[in-house]
DNA sequence: CCGTTTCAATACGTTTGTGTATCCAATACA
DNA sequence: TGTATTGGATACACAAACGTATTGAAACGG
């Protein structure tokens, strides 16, 4: 139907994906609007009819980025939840394959993250962002928990912080030494040993 | 004896301490060089007869707060090692105390770190000290088992890459939600499980 | 078909930041 | 005591980035 209302969307996406691209190359301040606009085939007139300023646009770059990826995680969640191997693997899954870029979400939550540090409305976007994340890791363990016949003693919520934790501190040292510290490795030694502590009374 | 060297000096490390200040608040690319003379109380002038740019100075202030955050840890190792508590409470204690200031610490490490997986000799750099301060953990580790009889299953520093990315992880948790997280919540709750899991045949 | 509207391009002015070149004061040294 | 040196301030030139104002073209409505 309405062709100029969908080219306006479509210049509008490529601006955000580009934005996301020159953020995770240079950083937040690094990138000027100039890039973002090359990177997507435009002008700077084309951002500024989109977009008020550049912080509205990372503020929308956040939105939009995290949709996508709670849509993906909708959309892996009854995979992970029925089918077959333990809790871990299905909880680890879902943190690796949530994003399709690991290093690229890795650069760009990070930096969102500091930026949120500095700014507390950026911090309740980001809160909130988070809590909604980890409530879709706390069902699935609800859910795997309530299949299996699995108990936790401690609240999941505390268990799914820790997983979180480890996992992000644990992707650091994997992209700074991808040599030293393999994908997942950490992980996939440790963490059963906790699953293994709390889940038994 | 010699005044005139030890003004410079002086100057130079006033303008450092700006530089963290400034950095922490503003970020790296967000903090002007003009911004970082201000605070220190002097002028560009002052700055380019110590630096020769920007850059220059972001690796220096690299080196510079290492250094003393090793110089640090070194200065806590022996109290940490023999006096009282438990292995766990050592590690978490010189993870802790090591730093004078968590949050600013957190900032800019976490913004070095941003950089170093954007620049391969910044990359070298941190890799170099992340390396160094885990041998430090690792020693303290080791002693700490020799003296108790302690006996670890897992490698110990595969161990200490864990309490790191555990650790690290958490904190910015702790940072960006502190009623939900307190400080130090997650590592205390669940390190012991793991200890506890490696520390038996 | 012709006016209108809308979106993106172009052109422009302003601000901000960097780095250099020059100047000034204070200390060192003969 | 006079001269040389050194460190920091001031002034300046230049580049980059932002945001605005204007223009042009394409789709839509009457």
């Amino acid at each position: 139907m309405e062709t100029p209302k969908r080219r306006r969307s479509a210049t509008r996406a490529r601006l955000l994906e580009g934005a996301l691209e020159v953020f995770a190359e240079r950083g937040f301040h690094g990138a000027s609007v100039e890039d973002i606009c090359e990177r997507a085939g435009f002008t700077r007139g084309a951002f500024y009819s989109n977009f008020g300023s550049k912080d509205e646009l990372v503020l929308a770059l956040f939105e939009a980025t995290t949709d996508r990826l709670l849509e993906q995680i909708a959309a892996l969640l009854p995979e992970l939840a029925n089918q077959p191997g333990t809790l871990l693997d299905a909880v680890l899954g879902l943190l690796d394959d949530a994003a399709p870029d690991q290093r690229q979400w890795h650069l760009i939550s990070t930096e969102f993250t500091l930026h949120a540090l500095r700014s507390p409305e950026a911090a309740d976007a980001l809160i909130r962002q988070r809590t909604v994340f980890r409530q879709r890791l706390t069902d699935l363990v609800d859910e795997i928990c309530r299949t299996s016949g699995l108990r936790l003693n401690v609240p999941v919520d505390q268990f799914v912080r820790v997983v979180i934790a480890l996992h992000e501190g644990a992707r650091t040292q994997s992209l700074l030494e991808p040599s030293a510290v393999p994908a997942g490795s950490l992980e996939h030694t440790f963490l059963p040993m906790v699953l293994d502590a709390v889940s038994r009374p």
